[in-house]
DNA sequence: GACTAATGACTCGTATACAAGATATATGGA
DNA sequence: TCCATATATCTTGTATACGAGTCATTAGTC
């Protein structure tokens, strides 16, 4: 490999950052980030789940989850809860302000995922399919 | 978009991830990170560019660059040298140690593609292709 | 030469990401 | 019941990443 421009894992980190920085502007709007907007989402349609559910769907580590998670209940977008039976859990839930943000949130990620499929035309089937095996780490 | 992994910001983002892990796993032994190789790299390939340089050519902005550059000089892998004509400008030279330590990094690397690019057998090509695009913002 | 604009490096605050470890609780078996 | 193990959450320390702003220096213009 003679150029980092070479290197797999700089060209698709390059990549996610700038995809990344294009859907924290669409969502900075709502003062919501891109990883907030994933556990709302999540949430929303099965409000409940405990931090180690959403973990395990969201690929994050606990460490990081409750860092996100407390920011959002500072944001007044989700409330903890702890569970009766097992008193480890904290379970999580849209509050009325999170749930007031789903459709415009999802409007702006339907548009972000919009510009990116027409600009890649033909060839996003082929990305979409290798992004996934990479993201489940089977490549 | 009904599920957070049709969202394109997500997936790209969680595959980068993977990546990103392995690359820190295969660098860890030769203590580095991968933005740390990346800036060796380049400046290992010509010596005495600037922080300034460096952050357009691997898309960094200046403050993530500073600290970068602290680690990899407390590191004794790198060195900082004042511009004789601008003194605005810190040139940067990789050491003797940061120069041992070229070949076995892009052997890591090397082996990180060729496992990466042999998973995605024949798509490859167009996700090489795609990544570029996305990467350079134009996608 | 003086003034203004631009530039390079740095600092500060905030947000992921992860390793390692601490704490509380739950579960299984002796 | 007691104990070892497992689990859920949280904490701490380190490393990117970026917005915003500071400071010194340089470049451009009059």
């Amino acid at each position: 490999m003679e150029r980092i421009e070479d290197c797999i894992s700089f060209v698709i980190g390059k990549a996610a950052q700038q995809i990344a920085r294009r859907a924290r502007e669409k969502l900075a709007v709502h003062g919501v980030t891109p990883i907030q907007y994933a556990i709302l989402k999540v949430l929303g349609q099965q409000d409940g789940q405990s931090g180690a559910e959403l973990g395990a769907r969201l690929v994050m580590d606990s460490a990081t989850m409750t860092g996100v998670i407390d920011r959002l209940q500072a944001s007044g977008l989700l409330e903890r809860q702890a569970d009766a039976d097992d008193r480890r859990i904290q379970r999580l839930f849209v509050t009325e302000q999170g749930r007031l943000l789903q459709k415009p949130m999802d409007a702006a990620m339907d548009q972000l995922n919009d510009e990116v499929t027409r600009n890649l035309g033909e060839q996003g089937e082929v990305f979409w399919h290798a992004l996934r095996r990479l993201g489940e780490n089977r490549g």
